[in-house]
DNA sequence: CTGTTAGCGCATTCAC
DNA sequence: GTGAATGCGCTAACAG
């Protein structure tokens, strides 16, 4: 069916050495011969077999990419990156859609045995210590993404930090009475999520560190969305002595709280501050205050690495830390 | 360093073959043969290799997906049924994001020597004649989502339809006024796109059969996205005498039409009815209604029909249609 | 520079 | 039921 190297070394007259001497461009090669060979190949319409390729040289030129919940901008995001950076090295990229916890162990547990990839990236999924020993003894390369884990090498940002500058952003405002709206803590330990965790822990960090009393009451965790987000921060909003202000622990939750503001007939900022996290492609357009990460970038960098490691097989684990700021927009003011 | 079936074999005291079968679960070896070779299995913590298997069988158990733009919600949703019903079935998704024109067609021209996945998702992106004869000749499995092409199996929606659905409900609600918002010309010609051209055609169809005459300037058509709708419609609204309806060619153009009545103080459904197309996530939350085509089934049924290809090489071209409805929440009205 | 050789790890024939 | 033999298409190491 499908010509193969041979039928194109006999088309041409040469050896199959040289024929997959050209093909990898190898400057063994005679310009003449590389012609005679290269001629042969178009008549033939000769493509090479990836997967014989694969087979021979233990290369796949593939990597996955394990992320959860891909309906989230800031996953969907990551994977652009990704997908860019691989493209532009000549990988493909296989992914794996994590939207429950059984399928997050399976994925997790898979890699090991996962010899289809050179190797692999994990999006916010923090393995765990028994994980950490069995990727480490199967010996495929990873990074991991927006996590860390001893051990493993990764690309993330500093969301305790992040947590501080939203924070401390509103205290600088005026604000005293400040409200945290983020990930259920039941379903970010099932998944073993963590930004929202350590971004709550900044929060903590800035409100000690000015001295205003943390209220267990202006503290509220629901399962990730806009819609979850608004119904909770509906109820906080509705306390006596309700926050004139709200982190949210991610944009899609600061929306939710923006609708709750609605919902209630608070102007923002005037009656509510509302401050995100991650600055996702639509912050920028509701005006949403807002720490930035690089999404898109965190994904190239992953890839960077990741190849690196592949590359150096004995390379030690090594850690990226990216840059965070603080976007002011118009969804933040001075309180009264 | 890994273990090969061979030493499976040796450890067991068989030979490849059966080992091969226990792996198959052929059903012709002894329930104690079988037991010896898995225990020997675990012992060596043997796992087959894919690629070899791959090689071997000259089936490779993934399938690869092109896409535009994978920001756009619809396009998310559709992969997420394509990856889920592909885990379901054994099989991996390697995608492929088209951004630009170039890689549009270099996507779809590499499809014919894309020996690494048994068969192809298109999505949206309709292939030319000349791009379809080449599909054809290669023999590669192809499905197209969200389009058709003369000759290739597909599974979409009538988008025509779809537009008259919603530009009758306009009607029927007693509207006369009623713009279009869609993508730019331009930019659907470069992609080869045409839902929001059918969704036009069906708009044009829907007016014509109620004897309303089309006003030109009545219809925009920019990049697709909500930030450009909301700019486009925005103008339209300003017209000397407005629409008092708009039928945007998808949900997320919608909420840029919903953006621009807010930004001009005009109240929905009362001064302007808005109906959007796809009911992503969203549209719900917004009340927004639209008409409604199953995204995430078209995923998973353009992975049915493409295994099912797969499954028997000659089988030909099949098409299906999914029905679609009109969804109507809160942003049409009657006529005020 | 070039042709030849030997596997890569498995599925799939066959004989037994 | 089972073991041994062949080859998938290519790369890599070798000899020339």
């Amino acid at each position: 069916m499908a010509a193969t190297i041979r039928d194109v070394a006999r088309q041409a007259g040469v050896g199959l050495g040289t024929v997959s001497r050209v093909l990898n461009n190898s400057p063994l090669v005679s310009p003449i011969t590389r012609n005679r060979v290269l001629t042969a190949i178009t008549e033939l319409r000769y493509s090479p077999s990836q997967i014989a390729r694969s087979f021979a040289s233990g290369k796949t030129f593939t990597v996955s990419a394990i992320a959860p919940f891909f309906t989230r901008p800031s996953v969907v995001e990551r994977l652009r990156g990704i997908e860019s950076q691989l493209t532009i090295s000549g990988y493909s990229l296989v992914v794996f859609n994590v939207e429950t916890v059984a399928r997050r162990d399976a994925c997790i547990r898979n890699i090991s045995c996962h010899d289809r990839s050179d190797g692999v990236l994990i999006m916010s999924l923090t393995p765990r210590e028994d994980e950490v020993l069995a990727l480490q003894e199967a010996g495929t390369p990873v990074v991991l993404i927006d996590t860390v884990a001893e051990g493993i090498s990764g690309v993330r940002i500093d969301d305790v930090y992040g947590g501080e500058l939203a924070v401390r952003h509103l205290i600088d405002l005026g604000h005293q009475r400040i409200g945290f709206a983020g990930d259920s803590i039941d379903e970010a330990r099932a998944f073993n999520f963590t930004s929202s965790r350590d971004r709550h822990i900044g929060y903590m960090r800035a409100l000690d560190a000015a001295g205003v009393v943390r209220r267990p009451e202006y503290q509220c965790y629901g399962v990730h969305g806009r819609f979850e987000a608004r119904i909770l921060t509906r109820n906080l909003l509705q306390l006596p002595e309700p926050p004139t202000a709200i982190f949210a622990a991610s944009d899609t939750q600061a929306m939710g709280v923006l609708e709750a503001a609605r919902d209630l007939g608070l102007r923002v900022p005037a009656d509510l501050s509302i401050i995100g996290f991650d600055d996702i492609d639509v912050a920028e357009y509701l005006g949403l205050t807002t720490v930035r990460q690089p999404l898109f970038m965190s994904g190239q960098r992953g890839v960077d690495l990741l190849l690196r490691i592949i590359g150096d097989e004995n390379l030690g684990p090594q850690s990226e830390v990216l840059p965070i700021e603080l976007v002011m927009r118009g969804t933040t003011g001075s309180i009264g």
